[in-house]
DNA sequence: CGGGAAGTTGAAGAGCGTCAAAAGTAGTGG
DNA sequence: CCACTACTTTTGACGCTCTTCAACTTCCCG
């Protein structure tokens, strides 16, 4: 076995590189180097107070099947993913499992603002995160309003993504589902990388099932359905390339002509 | 026909009534009358501030069955409910609706932050709002934090409600999602009444099943199975007595044991 | 009181879930 | 390095929940 299989998740390399960076040159702060805050809410703050954010924040390591934290357990901290991605979801008394979503790297987690957590948090792969206490993150977001409006704006374009969802749940047949979710894995991921139509899928086939409602069972019945009219190719278990990028668009906007496709 | 058809709502006594009453009483805004405030957003604006928020709102009624917005209209406004109930919706190309959301009074509507509007508002019954020029409520957010405190609380109370919602759609079947209808409802409503085993529903079957991702027709069968497994009685079509609160509850919640019931 | 909309009920069918087994994949240890 | 094992994915057969279509009933409002 690998790394600490602990419940809680890894701290060795927490708040000690942060200080050695600050005993080398204490007027830049670690989140100044951070190469994913250009996308994150981070941003939001001004490049000459970034020591204070440093200053209330973890970086925490966890290996793949992990998990993060647990649905009812207090919630004491909200993350920044800067590597890997995580999972989210919440069970029903039974065993049934929604994911309510996946979390990838410049991505806030934890925006809800309850006594304990309202879902479960769990890593897809081995990820690296800034962990925030709750208070700290408070306290600072009552000084810095930037960093506040930061946070407000990716909570309104959260919730707008949250209905698209309700649509998708409430609506939408599974082929329109699967291209709904490939187009969104495509825009999340491929604004940085020029092979916008290959789309990597770094969840099983459960997840996927999980997220979109629908049963591992299905979501490999679709995919390959997809594949047979010629619209995708799976170039590998988790690697989907879009051949037909405008019928994946029209399917996922639930667009009546290609269903008997 | 009654009323003003237009497609847009009803001015009659916008501006008027707050004039008239800063007229009167120059250092009393039409807000701090407003019976709706406590239970609002509005309650985090100190009390003596809240001239400025009546400077910036105007009253407006719709009635029944008329539509507030469309989906992909310039979002120029955002509202807060006084009266009567707006339904939320989205459509597909085919069609096929999902109701997002119910906004009853004192909820604020329009939270979202795009160009356009992302979803459609109809009113379900005869009712007033207050509406915000979008521009004017930022500036006004800008100068007291502690409104825009308590609407990013909404935010984050709207999310966490959105996930609730994402795992019904996804995850629970029809007798569950009545169930977690009736209780949310209830739960919205009841906090006023002493009645809170009788819930009201002021919108239709076919809209109930556009927001549960269900059919008219389900909706309707569904409530009749549960009426005659004794666990509500419909006093009327829109009048629903839950007679055994613990079981709905243990429904809603997915409850691996009453399934069969 | 009557006409039309909303709601209910029934029967048939579709889409997707479940169960089961085969095929593929990955990680492990000899 | 390769075989063994365990898991993930795929594929098939069947069944169930919910939808669809249709007729009937109830309710509401002019």
């Amino acid at each position: 076995m690998d790394k600490s299989h602990d419940r809680l998740c890894s701290l060795e390399s927490a708040a000690a590189l942060p200080q050695a960076t600050a005993r080398l040159a204490p007027e830049v702060s670690p989140c100044s180097a951070c190469p994913v805050r250009p996308l994150a809410v981070c941003t939001a703050m001004p490049y000459e107070d970034l020591k204070h954010l440093a200053a209330v924040v973890t970086t925490i390591r966890i290996g793949a099947g992990q998990p993060l934290f647990d649905e009812g357990e207090p919630a004491d901290h909200c993350f920044i993913v800067t590597k890997g991605a995580i999972k989210v979801y919440k069970l029903l008394p039974d065993g049934r499992r929604q994911v309510t979503g996946f979390v990838f790297v410049a991505d806030f987690l934890g925006l809800a603002n309850k006594e304990t957590y309202v879902y479960s948090a769990e890593a897809l792969s081995s990820s690296e995160l800034c962990r925030f206490r709750r208070e700290e993150l408070e306290d600072l977001l009552d000084r810095f309003p930037q960093m506040e409006k930061g946070l407000f704006a990716v909570a309104k374009d959260e919730l707008a993504a949250a209905q698209e969802r309700i649509l998708l749940l409430g609506r939408k047949w599974a082929k329109e589902r699967i291209a709904s979710f490939l187009l969104m894995l495509s825009s999340r991921a491929g604004q940085n990388s020029q092979e916008s139509d290959l789309v990597s899928l770094p969840m099983s086939r459960a997840d996927i099932g999980d997220y979109l409602g629908l049963s591992t069972e299905t979501v490999s019945r679709t995919l390959t359905e997809l594949k047979q009219s010629g619209v995708i190719h799976l170039e590998s278990k988790s690697k989907v390339r879009m051949l037909d990028r405008p019928v994946i668009e029209t399917l996922a906007g639930g667009g009546e002509l290609l269903l008997g496709l």
